[in-house]
DNA sequence: TCAAACCTGTGACCAGATCACAGACCGGAT
DNA sequence: ATCCGGTCTGTGATCTGGTCACAGGTTTGA
């Protein structure tokens, strides 16, 4: 079992070529591309995790998308196929192992294979989906619904692991208003925090205020 | 010269498939889709205008994108290859001519016409383009600098027909809020406002504006 | 010509973003 | 142990923008 296998069917040469090619690893910290980059070669991770994320001018930012393994980065595709230059800033959450398949060869996969084709058109609609739905979120929902579905999001067996400059990253606000906002959750005695963390207490409260969605 | 023609290259027999589809007339003001709604088809405008855009639960609105003559509507390729329901609504702006090209042929032309291929992928790619900026627009920029942009780019010789309650909706503000942003920018001598009209008179101002992202 | 619908304008209020801090906590170095 | 720079969190003041409530003006059509 190899990570071409997320790609169904391929064809035996073809997953020969693509086992051929060298894995990169990348650190935590290290950044892929920066807006205004133009895409070298389609990327896939393996392992780890790649943020993408968008930053204002004040340098408030906002997530994008997170590139999990098994996942293509879908601005690489954009780049490839539609010449348009990178947006977003990608970050390398946790260290990672990728492959990056060149602009040739991604661009003759594209015409033979088609289970390659529907790999990478099925990721980019839900890609597009997602920043949809968050474009739905940003536009209408308030912040407190934001961040209560971000730590229901983010968190793992009840705790989220996340200072709050980078809880208010994640959702697009501002440090000061998740610092209030924590606050009134910790009244309302739906989370504890700590020094960065987040302890859920109530999971049914926060959910029922990720939905309200004014 | 034909619709097909904006997508290049294209095999003679494929041609001749798509111009024995039916064209459709869609009067302004018509619902082509609903959020929630499964695609039908691949849809592409001839002439006339449709706005896709999402509604939130107060009613306040934005437009997504608009689809102009030649392009294609890339909420329907989305439910097609992601199996994705919409999540906009699309509104026809003014009469309009379309053709559906039905699911089948749709991933039969997919798979058969690099042509064809090419002008889905680049389209897909172009709106998700869009939406990421749109969405950068909305998290960072300020309503003086959306409304200034949104101006500009509806103005035709310096005229801009609409109601400040679409243009609201165009922005993803408010009403009033553009009520008094127009009377600033009116005030300041930049535009002249009317019922259902605004004159731009300083579009180099206006263009300032539009580019001072807080 | 009268009513209903539509468009614009205003005041009051609340949520959220920004600015300018201050204190608390942490790591390592002396 | 203590000090120090960096990081994380908490708070008040102020500004922008979204919501509500409502008023007056304009069109349109019955």
């Amino acid at each position: 079992m190899s990570w071409i296998d997320t790609i169904d069917p391929i064809s035996a040469p073809v997953r020969r070529r693509l086992l051929s090619l060298p894995e990169q690893t990348v650190a935590k910290g290290a950044v892929l591309f920066r807006p205004g980059d133009a895409a070298q070669g389609f990327v896939m991770v393996l392992s780890g995790r790649i943020d993408v994320h968008l930053t204002g001018p004040s340098g408030r930012e906002i997530l994008l998308y997170a590139v999990e393994p098994g996942q293509s980065c879908v601005q690489t595709t954009l780049g490839l196929m539609a010449g348009e230059p990178y947006s977003g800033e990608a970050l390398v959450a946790t260290d990672a192992r990728v492959v990056m398949i060149p602009r040739a060869m991604f661009l003759q996969l594209i015409d033979s294979e088609p289970g390659f084709r529907s790999f990478v058109m099925t990721a980019l609609g839900r890609r597009m989906q997602d920043v949809t739905r968050l474009l739905e979120q940003v536009a209408f929902a308030s912040i407190e619904s934001r961040l209560a579905a971000a730590l229901l999001d983010m968190s793992e067996d009840n705790l989220v692991h996340a200072t709050q400059a980078e809880l208010a990253a994640r959702i697009g606000s501002a440090r000061e208003v998740v610092t209030r906002r924590l606050d009134a959750f910790q009244r309302a005695g739906w989370v504890a925090t700590d020094r960065g963390t987040v302890r859920l207490l109530d999971s049914g409260a926060l959910k029922r205020a990720a939905s309200l969605a004014p």
